[in-house]
DNA sequence: GCGGCTTGTTGGCACCCTGTCAACAAGGTC
DNA sequence: GACCTTGTTGACAGGGTGCCAACAAGCCGC
């Protein structure tokens, strides 16, 4: 207890609004936005619940603020890929991407999995402008970014997915190796740039 | 008004859990598992909420039982591929999987969506079955069931997901047409099976 | 036909969670 | 030290869930 329970301190806005965004973002990393109560928040960052409410309005909305965290995080360095050949670049941005997802596997495969919100028309909005993010660095990195249309952006975002599930079989399930899980999402993605993608 | 409201009626037990199941198909398919209370179901059903604990337990409980209907119904014409060489059989398993999903679009999209309890354990492990099972029928397709370990298992798993996150886009997004997403699936899955199932 | 019995069904109770808001007080200012 | 801004609290009302004793529909023996 480093914290004195019983005194009752102000902080900066941006101070307390930062202290609850971090609490909310440990407790629905590890538990799932229904097993995670406003007042476990509270009790987590030493405040008054209603206190939440001030800050981020309702439940949704400071769930809403934990899933951009855990997503903003990964996304920051997507540009930065080599040139060279189709083969080159694919292999470069499968391993920025495996690098990205084991490095904060789980506070964003937490995030993708939507903790128990997916289906909310808010969350599927912030994760899917995410998964756009990440569709973009595909088809650049395949070349394709000059080309795009909506059709091959939506192929480029499925791809997305299919990482997303790959990863998950190996950080999570603990049944492939990051070895296998490289070789399946370079040899797809060569697949469809050299064939589908036209 | 085809139920006379104020009278209590009494059905066989199968009969009336039945019957709030298929209430419950309906509502859990359209709305999401936060949006519908049990009250909701019991209203739609003209029952007492209570009934809906005695037949099924808890809340999540009936949706399990809703979840496992939805799921259910596709996978039950998994088998009957035809002969002939890998693109022949890889072009009928696409086929079958985009009817299947196509005729039952809105009940299977929204299980597998998990409508707002992905990442709950038990929800996870019953949408998990079903996955295997398509997985199954992947590494079937392909000609790997003979030689299938548990590596194998998770790549075919893993491509299952692609497809239905492909299919989401064709089907919810509407922006990839059923021929488009046929080709994805076909060329994607020839070179997994070509090139990394070895 | 009637009383009794099995059991499907109901309504209410207790508990928890959420959003709101008036009241409180910490910390700076004059 | 009085005062004022505003960060913070506690209580309230509404709604959802699980539980359980009481009720009654429909069948059986007489």
């Amino acid at each position: 207890m480093s914290v004195e329970a019983g005194q009752r301190r102000r902080l900066e806005p941006d101070a307390r609004r930062q202290q609850i965004l971090s609490v909310a973002v440990r407790l629905f990393g590890e538990r799932g936005y229904a097993d995670v109560s406003t007042t476990d928040v509270a009790r987590g960052a030493g405040v008054a619940r209603g206190l939440i409410n001030h800050y981020f309005g309702t439940k949704k909305d400071l769930y809403l603020a934990v899933v951009r965290v855990m997503l903003t995080v990964p996304s920051a360095a997507v540009a930065g890929l080599p040139e060279g050949d189709l083969p080159t670049r694919v292999d470069a941005l499968v391993t920025w991407f495996l690098d990205v997802v084991s490095r904060h596997s789980t506070s964003w495969l937490a995030a993708i999995n939507a903790g128990g919100m997916a289906g909310d028309p808010d969350v599927d909005r912030v994760i899917g402008e995410a998964i756009d993010a990440a569709a973009d660095g595909v088809l650049d990195a395949t070349g394709f970014a000059g080309r795009r249309t909506e059709a091959l952006h939506a192929m480029a975002r499925s791809y997305v997915w299919f990482c997303t599930s790959t990863a998950r079989e190996w950080l999570q399930r603990g049944v492939l190796t990051r070895v296998q899980v490289h070789k399946v999402l370079a040899t797809t993605l060569m697949a469809m740039a050299g064939e589908v993608f036209v």
